[in-house]
DNA sequence: CGCGCTGTTGAAACTTGTCAAAGTTTGTGG
DNA sequence: CCACAAACTTTGACAAGTTTCAACAGCGCG
């Protein structure tokens, strides 16, 4: 092993932790920041940390002291009640933040779990106050990112709130084809990491119902699918049935 | 009139907008600040405003410059899709922030509603940033009060996605009672701001289910019902209908 | 004082959940 | 590498919960 200061020398670079280097620069918290800012960062994200699949990246109930970026993977996120019900809260994607419902009372209050084989960065959060005090930018995109998962909750809530089953399985479908397609995938093919069942928690239904869905859309011409594989054929119509257009 | 500057020697200070002098400091934005502080921040949070019952704070689509501080009266947040049907994302009471969701994109997501004549503080959010790098405290409790909103609005997902329209209304009661509470009302007693629709619509109901409700629990002695009035006569047996449980 | 908005209640229709059985895939250990 | 078990998915029939439609009552604002 070289000497640390000698790292940056080597090929091995490329594998350090380093927002400067990492390719989510734009989907992720360093948005915005220049060079002198991202050397700062740099400094801050800790450790990478790797997680196989089923495995928590953290519980509800254990202290909060880190938000993490997810460098590769697929995760969810779910509450489990005391009488046995959970619920998904949501699935998270290479780039985007996990943790950021610990921060109001420095206790995570669901779980995190990796659906695949994930990586995620730390980023201790005392030192991302202290940053974000030093750079307007981050500060600034991190009060986006909070903000946006606000408005992504509402959405959800809508979801939940006035749509029907096969419109929450379409809402889904579109919102993950979306993320896909922000992240250099087709839009149209991907493979989903959840089962029916989470699938169904997450959109207040269950399984079997999801499972029909499904089954549905593939009769009406809508979208292939084989077990986990889906392929969107249909993205208007999907789109139509969402907003609940009837012709 | 007299000049702005001596308006401090009067006792119209009384209404003049500071947080200092705000019986809501420890519900609201200045929680946990020093007096120092405190004057700064009375700096930045601009004029009050009053808006009577019906009026929009914000609408969905308008650029978002501020957040808001209920000083007085009760609002709720909706969002429209062109479908013609609207979910109500929440109801806001004295010395919550609106508008958060605002700041992922600049512009409001939803509309802001006085439901009864209301008095409210408004704080230039890019203000708010600029003291926040100031003063360590009010950074954090900012961060945290957008935390609890991701956290509160987990909670609404729950609460669609997991419980039949009785334990969600139970839910929500419980909810309000709680609310009131902190802020020195009865715990047992209160009048509800909002129709049975704009219930239905926040908990994913028709309204019709929503009254049907209210009788229900009026039958089994959990509360009494007069239109708007409410008393809670059994918190107990709420909450044990909300998480379920079955004797 | 009456009109309109809000709330209540009933019956029927519809959507989703529940229960059950069988098929499929995946992972593990022999 | 095969066999078997466990986990996941699909599908059907029926039950339960919620919405829809409709009628009517009550309150409150102008």
């Amino acid at each position: 092993m070289p000497p640390r200061s000698t790292i940056a020398k080597f090929p091995l670079e490329l594998v350090k932790t380093a927002c400067s280097n990492c390719n989510l620069r734009e989907l992720c918290l360093p948005l915005g920041l220049n060079d002198h800012e991202l050397a700062k960062l740099d400094e801050l994200v800790s450790a990478r940390k790797r997680l196989k699949r089923g495995e928590h990246l953290y519980r509800s109930g254990q202290p909060f002291d880190a938000i993490y970026a997810i460098r590769s993977g697929f995760f969810k996120t779910d509450v489990l009640v005391e009488d046995g019900r959970d619920q998904v809260t949501g699935f998270q994607m290479t780039g985007e933040l996990l943790g950021l419902d610990g921060i109001s009372s420095e206790v995570h209050t669901c779980n995190a779990v990796a659906l695949e084989d994930s990586e995620i960065c730390t980023i201790p959060f005392t030192h991302l106050e202290g940053l974000s005090r030093e750079i307007h930018t981050l500060q600034h995109h991190f009060h986006k990112v909070m903000s946006r998962e606000i408005v992504r909750d509402h959405g959800v809530m809508m979801l939940l709130g006035m749509m029907r089953a096969e419109e929450r399985l379409a809402a889904f479908l579109l919102n993950l084809s979306q993320r896909f397609t922000a992240r250099g995938y087709s839009p149209a093919e991907f493979n989903l990491r959840m089962t029916r069942e989470e699938i169904g928690s997450y959109l207040g239904l269950k399984l079997e119902t999801v499972s029909r869905a499904f089954s549905r859309f593939h009769e009406d011409g809508l979208i292939t699918v084989q077990q986990k594989h889906v392929r969107i054929l249909d993205t208007q119509g999907l789109k139509k049935l969402m907003t609940h257009e009837r012709e």
